[in-house]
DNA sequence: TGGTTATTTAACCAGGAGGTTATTAGCGAT
DNA sequence: ATCGCTAATAACCTCCTGGTTAAATAACCA
């Protein structure tokens, strides 16, 4: 899995924009004004936002007379997926209790003198 | 849901050198130094990435004298996989394949005149 | 007190992102 | 041929991002 592309691919999720377009688009495909319509944005902009969203693979284009029907295309968000999936394990959430409880046993462990390691009621949100 | 909270998530996920450190911090806890020593670059560019990491709510720092432990944190993480799996089910290659199905059948209904609507065969990747 | 280590902040810079308006290109229809 | 519709491109603006180096903070140590 290639890390610029889950570069592009996360890049092109960050905005609500393209994710609204996403998700119109996961109920059929649209032409571009179609798209455009229920955003208060000029229709060049909605253009830049499908250009990104198709240099990340996650939008295809026909071509139906002046219209460019745009349709979803899958694979790069189930890499996405695919990388989240990848720590999900690690990060859950048991796995943090035990990291954090660890901690604090080694602290209690150096109460003889000074307390090395980090305190975990001294974490911030 | 919020979608702030969304974009700032998936813009924190768009960086390799963000990846990395959360990659990293999901084995464990780490401070600043730790996590950039195996970078090629300075000190400071891994605080501005952390704090970036910060503000999307992945990662809490604690404090142990001088260090700042840094800590993952999976609440954002869980959002963004339950915001894409939201949308999985649309995704489905089975659907694709369905709407392209559809729209040639529509395109031979056309055959007496003009064919109106999209094309598969015109679609490029 | 002064020194050392860890981290943040400041100031700066180049380049990219996201928007605008105006213009151009592509294609059908008259 | 030309008009109209759809979409892309150009040129421009502003703000944010990602990096730098240098200086300021914070906390420990002797």
């Amino acid at each position: 899995m290639d890390a610029e592309l889950l570069d592009t691919t996360f890049a092109a999720l960050a905005h609500p924009t393209r994710r609204a377009i996403l998700a119109r688009l996961a109920l059929s495909e649209a032409t571009v004004t179609e798209l455009a319509e229920p955003f208060e944005m000029s229709q060049p902009a909605i253009s830049k936002h499908l250009r990104v969203l198709e240099r990340a693979g996650l939008v295809s284009r026909g071509r139906d007379a002046q219209r460019r029907p745009c349709r979803l295309e899958a694979q790069p968000l189930r890499d996405a997926v695919a990388w989240l999936a990848d720590y999900r394990d690690y990060w859950a959430e048991s796995y943090q209790r035990l990291d954090a409880l660890l901690d604090e046993l080694q602290a209690v462990d150096h109460t003889d003198g000074e307390s090395r390691r980090a305190r975990p009621d001294g974490m911030v949100r």
